[in-house]
DNA sequence: TATGAATGAGCGTTCATTCAT
DNA sequence: GATGAATGAACGCTCATTCAT
């Protein structure tokens, strides 16, 4: 077996995460390779382009927030706002990273009126979080009223985000998300 | 004297337009000069280099943001929730623009970690965005809250229009709106 | 205007002459560049491409051997003998030059089984090679046996020029333009 | 002992195909891994480098054709036409297999000018099937007769060859293969 | 003022080759 | 002997920018 520095779901990672702060078009194939401490060539035998590195660092990343962090709101043991507080603590903790806001938000900005190929698993992440949200408010609303709220969350979290990147201020996404946990009283 | 083809004006509007429905960096000098009915050399002798044209643009946006849309929320002589109505119907009418979404959000998510030098501009755009808003709500709120439902209109709209684009659908904004207008009740 | 260091005519011509004898794949945009005298950038001004450079140079070619070489075959003011002579002595000096080889034969060697679209190109430049020889050969043969011997001398000349370079030895087409002249008594 | 999977041989074989029909400078280190069912990786336990797969594969060639081809020209229980008929039939079956060609003729013209390291061998195996068709053509003319008629007819064989690539039509192939049978009588 | 040919740095990508396992 | 991850030079191509006209 040959040496292995880097597995591909680290690349994917690590990809994602430039992409996330630093945009997809701004990233080069070489900021990649450097971020991964590979050689931009060897890229090459893990994925066949670069939108395919962002499709895949997609795919990984809707796995990863519905295995780590829309599954809480699944633990029905647990609060509803207890569910609330934590799912979106994490959530958020992961877009205010170094400033980079949200990936969905930002690919989005970037890809969906030029490269609309992403525009599916874009809002296949966003269902999802949808979805959490819904299933936690419906432990204290009417299942329509808990759909309506799960969007009007969203929308707050996400113009949230983007506030506190713009004035560099995490006080908007903090506020955001403590309206957010209310809806569950 | 040559034929005066198109202002300047006129150039940083069409490309703006661009910018905001495709991207900073997917836009290249070509497709700015096809949109404007130039040769791409001619954008010299009006700019100096392609992040100046974002730049002045970002200005005229400012300025015709400030003169013609803000406006609205100063003119006491209207109902407050009428001027609520009137502004971010405007606003937000803009942003839906060919699904092209908000220009400073946009700019925001492209440029603000690896070009910052957009952002005191981007900033301003939303202060005074942000100074409008309150100025309406302290109509019929104390001041502070109004400050603070104003930041909250922002980002349930923001949140709303990237809603809208990602899923094709204008309900999240006009419902945002509603909301907005609602607030001034 | 601004300035033109050379034309797409040129460029064509140069290009052209550096697949002749060099190949096309083994080619490189800045083998071009030096043997035109520019920067590769430069060539996306006049080709989208660097197949689109050899699709124009094969179309350059064919006009130039209508006009230039398969012309003299229709001149019937000369001899049927003097015309073959005079046509195929232009024909295999071309061929030759460089020892390079037949332009037809190299590059139908290299991309007739992968990338088929130069394919018409050929044929219709051998076509009209073969209308030509047809032409001089009815001056003399019944009209069958013309279209005949056409091919004959085509594939004569052919594998002649393939023999002289291999063998660096003019002697083997000099003796298969001989004998096509032959034919003409 | 690990399995052998292919043979040095079988490699070869395979990879000169693959060169014959899409070129040496068109096939990748992949398409030959593809071909014989190896990782890239274990070409080079068989082989230096491309190049050497290349003069290997001709010198096989060469040796294939002495031993099963060229070896029919001497046989002189047979009657002249017969072998030459047999020894240019089974020739041109291998050309025209896959329409891909001669192999002398294509390497030739893609590597002649640029890497001329290979002539030595394109020649040997020119020379050979020269050598073999003269032995035949001694039976019924004089020598130096035999000699240049041996010439006639390879130039016939190889752009008859090219002419049924270019036009996708064996009957160039197989009337020159008549031809030169007929100079046996 | 306007052009558009030319530039050259840098892009995403390919590919023959290496080498630790 | 065989692997396949890794390399790095070089490929075809893009694009913001320059400048003689």
């Amino acid at each position: 077996m040959p040496i292995q520095k880097i597995t591909r779901e680290e690349i994917l990672t690590k990809c994602v995460e430039r992409f996330r702060t630093h945009g997809f078009h701004r990233t080069t194939m070489n900021d990649l390779a450097e971020v991964c401490g590979l050689q931009k060539g060897s890229f090459y035998h893990y994925f066949r382009c670069k939108d395919e590195i962002l499709h895949e660092g997609l795919v990984q990343t809707r796995d990863f927030f519905a295995d780590h962090i829309f599954t809480i709101a699944y633990d029905n043991d647990i609060l509803p706002q207890e569910r609330m507080k934590s799912m979106l603590a994490s959530h958020v903790a992961i877009m205010l990273r170094g400033n980079g806001g949200c990936l969905v938000a930002n690919v989005s900005a970037e890809t969906l009126n030029s490269t609309p190929e992403f525009m599916p698993l874009l809002r296949e992440i966003s269902d999802r979080w949808h979805a959490a949200l819904t299933h936690i408010l419906r432990s204290c609303r009417p299942s329509e009223e808990a759909e309506s709220i799960a969007w009007r969350i969203m929308q707050d979290i996400e113009g949230a985000v983007m506030l506190s990147r713009l004035y560099a201020n995490e006080q908007f996404t903090t506020e955001a998300v403590e309206r957010s946990v209310a809806y569950c009283t």
